[in-house]
DNA sequence: GCCAACGTTGGC
DNA sequence: GCCAACGTTGGC
């Protein structure tokens, strides 16, 4: 199994975890940043990501699946960028706040405290693993 | 092709 | 609302 991870960013005053699982499943659009464009291109349909709410919140808040590979972001006019789709898995029992990740030494090294303004970040599967647990989540 | 200026994002 | 970090733009 190559199952790779994601952390994906949204301000939940735009799209909140709520809308996503009122939707039930969400397009993933609007992304106008070459490095997150190339970590959707990357993505494969069954991935696990981290729904994580920045500005308000600014934690992760629960586990979603890209339930549609990259194509063409329809809200893109010159047709550059592209979209995926997401469905909903589950909320975590506790939410991740950023504090606590950067408390983490095992975590230092993900994109989302590297690179805070990168909305779509790769987790390696240690960090999964640690964040699940903060989240009290079983692997 | 370099680099300064500017705009945007996101944490606080 | 402020500021730091980073991406993009434009002059040379």
């Amino acid at each position: 199994m190559s199952e790779q991870y994601w952390l994906m960013k949204s301000e939940p005053d735009v799209y909140s975890w709520d809308d996503l699982v009122a939707e039930k499943e969400g397009m993933w659009d609007g992304v106008r940043n070459h490095a997150a464009a190339l970590n959707m291109k990357t993505m494969k349909k069954g991935d696990l990501a981290i729904f994580y709410h920045s500005n308000i919140g600014v934690e992760a808040v629960g586990i979603i699946k890209i339930s549609k590979e990259a194509f063409i972001d329809p809200t893109d006019e010159k047709g550059k960028f592209v979209a995926v789709k997401v469905k909903p898995v589950k909320k975590l029992k506790n939410p991740v706040p950023l504090k606590a990740i950067k408390a983490n030494p095992k975590l230092a090294e993900m994109d989302l405290v590297r690179l805070s303004r990168l909305s779509v970040g790769k987790v390696r599967p240690e960090e999964w693993a640690e964040v699940m647990k903060m989240a009290g989540e079983k692997v």
